[in-house]
DNA sequence: CCGACAACCTGACGGC
DNA sequence: TGCCGTCAGGTTGTCG
């Protein structure tokens, strides 16, 4: 279930399994997810070293010693699993280390994607090209924000699932920062006053910092043979929690915008 | 350029 | 028990 928080505890568990490690066996079960898997990526990725992991927004970035980076994204049910006792219908993507460590990639909506670009292109890949700054990073400033929601008409809430304006955020942490920052999910994003920017990037940055610090708890669940994740929900201020409490005292209410559910307070984001 | 919406695909869950 | 409708954390393309 993975937005930004997720794929990064993703990419931790793997890292422990994977950096610095040789592949010996990589098998594609079958030929695509949301696209076709990368025809070359079992020839390339079948004998390298991992040299790395890294995250850019919900994608995970693998590194090899053949200047190859396999780019995974894992859509809205895809999962990594450490040592599965046994491969099902959902495991379409397997690689197994020198060491005898085997990972699997299970996705059973097939949203999500593999890739395999270049190591030194990988900020030219066009779905990175374009994107806005990591919100953990040091490119997030109140400034920038300020100037990418300038003129803007569409709903803030809108504005952060763009990944042009930040990259990472998924509708679960959106809706989170925006009821840390008391910003009501309908708001024209350019007629924001800057204090209230400036209560956003600080909610955002706290939630995604919260979140990565609680899935960073679950990573030797991660890494048990089933693979299964907490998520943490319990620690969820609005989302999926309709009719429930918010934290200032108001009542937690369910819209619907652009097919999608928002999870706000009326009490206290205006 | 902007915003709304459908499509992609399967599984889980609630209601009857 | 079983069937059906609804909903789900994302991205992309189309249409007005």
């Amino acid at each position: 279930m993975p937005e930004l928080p997720e794929v990064e505890t993703t990419v931790r568990g793997l890292a422990s399994v994977l950096d610095g490690r040789r592949l010996t066996r990589v098998e594609t079960r079958r030929a695509d997810l949301r696209r076709a898997f990368p025809p070359d990526l079992r020839q390339r990725m079948t004998g390298a070293r991992i040299t790395g992991l890294g995250r850019r927004a919900k994608y995970g970035l693998v590194h090899t010693d053949r200047d190859d980076t396999m780019i995974f994204h894992l859509g809205m049910s895809g999962k990594w699993r450490i040592d599965p006792d046994e491969l099902g219908p959902h495991d379409h993507l397997v690689i197994e280390t020198e060491e005898g460590r085997r990972l699997s990639l299970a996705d059973p909506r097939r949203f999500g994607s593999v890739d395999l670009v270049a190591t030194a292109a990988v900020d030219a890949w066009p779905a990175f090209a374009a994107m806005g700054p990591e919100p953990l990073g040091p490119g997030f400033t109140v400034a920038a924000l300020a100037a990418a929601l300038a003129g803007r008409a569409a709903p803030i809430k809108a504005m952060l699932l763009d990944q042009r304006i930040v990259a990472g955020l998924g509708n679960i942490y959106v809706c989170e920062a925006l009821n840390m920052a008391r910003i009501a999910p309908t708001r024209p994003a350019g007629g924001i006053a800057r204090p209230r920017i400036e209560r956003l990037v600080e909610a955002i940055r706290e939630v995604l910092a919260a979140a990565i610090e609680a899935g960073g708890s679950t990573l030797r669940d991660y890494a048990r043979p089933d693979g299964e994740l907490g998520y943490f929900s319990h620690q969820f201020r609005v989302y999926g929690r309709e009719g429930e409490a918010c934290p200032c005292g108001g009542t937690v209410q369910r819209r619907v915008d652009a097919g999608r559910s928002t999870f706000h307070c009326a009490r206290c984001q205006r």
